[in-house]
DNA sequence: AGAAATTTGTTCGTATGTATA
DNA sequence: TTATACATACGAACAAATTTC
């Protein structure tokens, strides 16, 4: 075996840098428990006393936690733990796209691939209050009366199923991946080029994968799945 | 349509925080071409001078965008503009993990929903060179003689097969969720408690998946792949 | 309601270690 | 080796927002 690719799999316990004492000390006391969502962090000038090190190096690891998504930090009141993770997640797709060359093809893709898994999980895990929710944003992108509306909830109606399988990471990527499209692609059905007849075809598949999911019927949610995405791919490239 | 709900689809122009600045100044950019991956920033000070904010607010900026994986900073040199996600990105898993309290069992069915979706991609994309590394990887796995070698053989095997899919999204997250995996859960096959009939019949699932893969195969590899997680499934969880 | 205390946001000055020519 | 450029880090001070009394 080579030897030179094992990567230690430990992480450093001196940190090079001061600010990431901060994030090290963060991430200790939630594995350990003693941080949960909600929570207060000591005050900025109280971590420099207790790390040993700047106020200045403080705020740069408050920062980086910020942006990850770990923390809050408001004015005047302090910095508390939560939970927010999708925009850092969509901001990094949206670096990953333009540092690594991808394109539109890639980011619907890979939508494709984590709805297709997530209605796999879905189909069995969905909650009657679900059901309802996605039935009625059927009912409203079928209402709706201009793009704007039926873009609104097409989204929505997507992301309640993706919700349904009760998967975090998954769920997550999307939300990211979704955020991260409505930035920057727009790859939206409002941009879609078709005419009636893909309208109503987007329609149908919609209706079908909603069906699908209130009733248990896997092969007609499925179905209905893959028509929707070969729909868009063939009919929703941005001009 | 609940006029609430809309959020603002563009981004703010005048960002609150002065240290916004500058992850917005780098985006633009990398957005316009100017930046691009090995391109060297401006010094810390001329940034400073440049946005009107003074240095400290300039080094939150670069920490978070540094941690993102956008850039690296090296001392005495100057802030290079990079992209390494992945180290982030497990990051971010891992206080995903712990604060929005997930258990192995979700990050396993994660996992498996990757490579599931890689391989169907994969059959059809994988190079010559992919099918050749991804066989020494299987040569290396039968040949190990002790369990540190076959679970270096065991994920790298994973990896070839999961890259050979040519979609970055699918491939970071993958790897990301590995490397949090390693450095958190270990939910690797070195702790399988299964008897000899279990490590055959893991070793069987890949040998069908590396076979399938290499021969063009669908059914095979993805037979593989599903046995291999439902084992994993059963006598994989940690102690 | 208002004032004081607390806390984050921001700036500036200074010193030090490191890389590069 | 020396000199310069640059990031790293510290400390003090003030502004702005929030909390507390």
């Amino acid at each position: 075996m080579p030897e030179e690719e094992y990567r230690g799999s430990g992480k450093p316990k001196e940190p090079s840098k001061s600010y990431q004492r901060v994030i090290q000390f963060v991430r200790d006391e939630i594995e350990s428990g003693h941080l949960k969502p909600g929570d207060k962090l000591p005050t900025e000038r109280v971590l420099a006393v207790r790390l040993d090190i700047a106020r200045g190096s403080v705020r740069e690891g408050l920062r980086v936690l910020e942006n990850i998504g770990v923390l809050s930090s408001m004015q005047g009141a302090g910095n508390y733990i939560s939970c927010n993770f999708d925009d850092t997640m969509s901001e990094m797709l949206g670096f990953m796209y333009y540092l690594l060359g991808m394109d539109n093809d890639m980011v619907l893709e890979f939508r494709w691939m984590l709805e297709r898994e997530a209605l796999r999980l879905a189909i069995s895990r969905i909650q009657e209050e679900e059901k309802r929710a996605i039935m009625a944003d059927l009912e409203g992108l079928e209402s709706a009366r201009n793009e704007e509306e039926r873009s609104f909830y097409d989204r929505r109606l997507h992301r309640t199923m993706v919700h349904a399988c009760r998967n975090h990471f998954l769920a997550a990527s999307y939300d990211a991946l979704m955020a991260f499209d409505e930035r920057y692609i727009h790859n939206s059905r409002a941009r879609i080029i078709g005419g009636m007849k893909t309208r109503d075809l987007l329609d149908a598949s919609h209706r079908m994968i909603c069906e699908g999911l209130t009733r248990g019927n896997y092969e007609l949610a499925s179905a209905g799945l893959e028509q929707h995405f070969r729909l868009i791919g063939q009919y929703g490239r941005p001009l």
